[in-house]
RNA sequence: GGGCCCGUGGUCUAGCGGUUAUGACGUCUGCUUCACAGGUAGAAGGUCCCCGGUUCGAAUCCGGGCGGGCCCACCA
């Protein structure tokens, strides 16, 4: 047979396209059995996935496919996240074009047109690689669908007192342009100098050091330790502000901290958090040095419309010919940046809208306390995130492509008016507002142009899912199961998604959350391109199979993250090999059988040890412990199964002395093998499938393996247990010797005789015999007598 | 600075109070027409990071180091 090889390439994508076309994962809305929920992460379009994308989504797709064999109505939809700044990002890179610089309306029609470009190629990589949602419960974080959700939660969160509007400091990004919120920052090294520079008190000098002498322009106060010997009898005094000349006072407050720089520090409005809290503590003046573009406003006088690096060359220049730059040290400290552009991020005043949630510092540990957190120590992160919280939520964003607020501004007194909730999703800067006179009387109103955040879109999607469904089953489908996601996105998504839940509906998005680990290169450092070290999944595929893929993903725990080694690969590669082949044999045997008695002790042991088998890594599936299980099923495959089980049947399977041991032998093997495929089905889906079809569909008659039940364990018989360990040792101690004798494993042997050292040889034993000669090809096997405590050490000497 | 995770043969890993410390990859030595050379049998290879403690007994529990990683904070 010259085709009796497993082809994952022509195979893989077969099944692909019977899953889809037959819609094996469909949900089925009718069904009785209990439901199963996946609040499943949407991927960002990037228009590719890439291999912790492979990793994660592997893992989460182990856990469905396991519950479905379970009996479950798994709810498994499938998004995809194009809204907002990354989308704006990639369609500005792959048509070259400018968002900011187009006419608005046309830079968003570029963005529908490209997604729908896209979008068909990048979901198909997730199919790829056995992903078994249901693909027609989708959707897209920028449909109809998800704006109306979105901008309906934004409603209500006004409704309720949580969404404000505001004039106040927010963290800013020059780069791209827009109010960004605490989570969307990160901090990198940088190097820096410290600059001390001259300040003049009553013509005297006091120096001050700053690392932003750029923002001397907007300094609007001097600070210094109340209890600060050195600058004491200055309080309440004017400080002269080098090169800018305008005063301003000298003030006392326990937040300077006397032993940095001089101990003596300049606030401006704003340069970081303490400078917001002194202006909001001493009703300081506002004074606005950077514009929105990260360029000198005019306050800056000459500097006006410098980049803000090129400000801060120039300040210290004019500083230093002055003789006002009294010294420089180089530093490096830690700066905030946009984790997006790696942008130098400042803190602007402008107008945004916030969600009010700081005060519920102590309800948002309750809650995340209240979620089955997957491995539990991630609840760590959660919990460190809410104490860290020094924002309330920015939502708004000054970009182009992203949900609309549902609100207008009247024309005279600046008071918003929102959205019939029944005529969303609205684009007001395509729609009229609601034919409402204002509180003022003025009828006139200005569009909104912001869009909201997309993590405020993207923190609905239990509701996004669940309203995908028929209403009456909504309340079946929510709370949900099970939220799968990547750890580092705990402060993102988890936290913003548990939190709108509870303020929306009082409840928990979910039961459980399962946090995957992310993969790192083989050096176990993170993947980036800039350092080059990316595995592309698809050139993986290339060389290997999806299952393969699966192999390594499903290998390791939850929350772990691992390094990608490509031998990892190689074993699954093998073990697919050796189910096709160990089941193309064992089907073999099966071919017109019937079934019979379970006679032998052999057939029997190896019930026994499946039972185990089926037991132990059905519980560790249950708590999300797919690799144990894995490592459990495979050990057992391979070992007992593979390497014994079948070595010890052969004989009687090919020349049986008695009709009833061969049939024994099938009997067992009709039910092992099948378990076998159905274990290792949420797994490897591929192989398990092509076998399920090539032998079993038939007597099976479900059309797929993914939809069979999950096997139940057989009867255990304990006493074959000991026996099967010996019959085990006795046959790697004949391969050994043979090995040492360098004879093959089937050169004969005229009289085996097995030395039991500490062992009872129990008549069991002698149950087994005939198995033993066929598989050791001895003619004859004595046993020696045994004695005291069973282990299974045994000594043999061969006869030849 | 705070929190969390991790440290087991060359590499990756299982085990988490009593095992001759698991398995894979790699290495070496054999075997080979009857499922599988994408195979099979065997072998070599380990201070279970270090130091204390608890215990009859510690890779496993506790304390303290050292090293790596992640999250958060500070960012005068």
């Amino acid at each position: 047979m010259p085709d009796d090889k497993y082809s994952p390439k022509d195979s893989e994508p077969k099944w692909v396209q019977y899953w889809e076309s037959e819609k094996i994962f469909r949900f089925d809305p009718k069904s009785k059995s209990p439901i199963y929920s996946i609040d499943t992460p949407p991927p960002t379009v990037s228009g590719k996935m890439h291999i912790g994308h492979a990793f994660s989504y592997t893992q989460q797709d182990i856990v469905a496919r396991y519950k479905r064999m379970r009996g479950f109505n798994v709810f498994y939809p499938f998004g995809t996240d194009d809204n907002g700044l990354p989308t704006e990002r990639l369609v500005e890179k792959l048509k070259n074009v400018k968002g900011a610089r187009m006419e608005r309306q046309e830079f968003i029609r570029l963005c529908e047109d490209t997604l729908k470009e896209i979008r068909p190629g990048f979901v198909s990589d997730w199919k790829r690689i056995g992903m078994s949602c249901d693909f027609d419960l989708f959707y897209s974080t920028i449909n109809e669908h998800c704006r109306r959700i979105s901008q309906e939660s934004f409603l209500e969160l006004h409704k309720m007192g949580r969404a404000y509007r505001k004039d106040a400091p927010a963290l800013w990004c020059p780069l791209c342009a827009t109010a960004i919120s605490q989570v969307e920052c990160e901090d990198v090294e940088k190097s820096s100098t410290f600059n001390d520079i001259m300040f003049k008190v009553d013509g005297k000098d006091v120096i001050i050091a700053t690392t932003r002498p750029e923002m001397l322009p907007a300094c609007v106060a001097v600070f210094a330790h109340p209890d600060d010997e050195r600058y004491k009898d200055m309080f309440g005094k004017k400080a002269k502000v080098p090169l800018f000349n305008h005063e301003v006072p000298i003030l006392a407050d326990a937040r300077a901290d006397p032993t940095k720089g001089t101990g003596i520090v300049m606030c401006c409005t704003f340069g970081d958090q303490t400078d917001i809290a002194w202006y909001l503590a001493f009703n300081l003046p506002l004074k606005k040095a950077i514009m929105p573009d990260g360029k000198m406003s005019e306050l800056a006088g000459r500097y006006a419309g410098l980049k803000i690096a090129d400000a801060r060359k120039a300040i210290l220049e004019d500083l230093k010919s002055e003789g006002l730059l009294v010294k420089q040290k180089a530093i490096t400290h830690a700066v905030k940046v946009h984790e997006r552009c790696q942008t130098e991020i400042e803190i602007i005043n402008s107008k945004q809208w916030f969600i009010k949630f700081l005060d519920l510092r102590e309800d948002m540990l309750r809650w995340g306390a209240e979620l089955k957190w997957h491995p539990d120590f991630m609840r760590h992160r959660y919990d460190n995130w809410v104490k860290g919280l020094q924002w309330d939520w920015l939502i708004s964003r000054q970009r182009f492509f992203g949900v609309p607020f549902p609100v207008w501004y009247c024309k005279k007194c600046d008071l918003p008016v929102f959205a019939d909730k029944k005529k969303l999703p609205v684009d007001p800067l395509k729609d009229s507002p609601p034919a409402k006179k204002c509180a003022c009387g003025s009828t006139e109103f200005l569009p909104e142009k912001d869009v909201l955040d997309t993590w405020a879109t993207s923190s609905m999607t239990p509701q996004i899912v669940v309203q995908l469904a028929p209403k009456t089953l909504r309340k079946k489908l929510f709370p949900m199961s099970l939220r799968p996601q990547a750890h580092e996105i705990i402060s993102f998504w988890l936290f913003n998604t548990l939190v709108k839940s509870r303020l929306h509906y009082g409840v928990n998005p979910w039961k459980d959350v399962a946090l995957s680990g992310y993969v790192t290169d083989p050096l176990g450092e993170k993947m980036s391109k800039s350092k080059g070290n990316v595995v592309e999944p698809q050139v993986v595929l290339a060389k290997f199979s999806a299952d393969a893929m699966r192999f390594w993903a499903g290998g390791s725990k939850l929350g772990e993250d691992i390094p990608y080694q490509e031998k990892e690969l190689v074993a699954g590669d093998k073990f697919v090999t050796k189910l096709w082949n160990a089941a193309k044999f064992a089907f073999m045997h099966l071919e017109c059988f019937k079934e019979g008695k379970v006679s032998e002790i052999m057939d029997k042991w190896i019930l026994s040890r499946l039972s185990e088998v089926i037991e132990e890594s059905t519980s560790a599936f249950d708590v999300y412990e797919f690799s144990r299980a894995k490592f459990i099923i495979e050990r057992f495959f391979w070992n007992d199964f593979c390497d014994n089980y079948l070595e010890l049947i052969k004989t009687r399977l090919y020349e049986p002395k008695k009709p009833e041991h061969k049939t024994s032998a099938q009997t067992a093997l009709s039910i092992v093998l099948p378990a076998l495929l159905k274990l290792m089905a949420p797994i490897t889906p591929f192989i398990t499938e092509e076998l399920y079809h090539k032998y079993l569909h038939a007597s099976e008659k479900k059309p797929s393996i993914h939809v069979c039940n999950w096997p139940e364990p057989p009867k255990k018989d304990k006493t074959t247990e000991e026996v099967g360990k010996i019959v085990v040792a006795i046959l790697s101690a004949v391969r050994k010797k043979k090995s040492e004798m360098k004879l093959s494993m089937k050169s004969p042997v005229k009289k085996l005789v097995v030395e039991c050292k500490n062992v009872e040889v129990s008549c069991d034993l002698n149950a087994a015999i005939e198995d033993l000669k066929a598989t050791c090809c001895a003619e004859i096997v004595e046993f020696g007598k045994g004695k005291e405590e069973i282990t299974t050490e045994v000594k043999i000497t061969v006869e030849l």
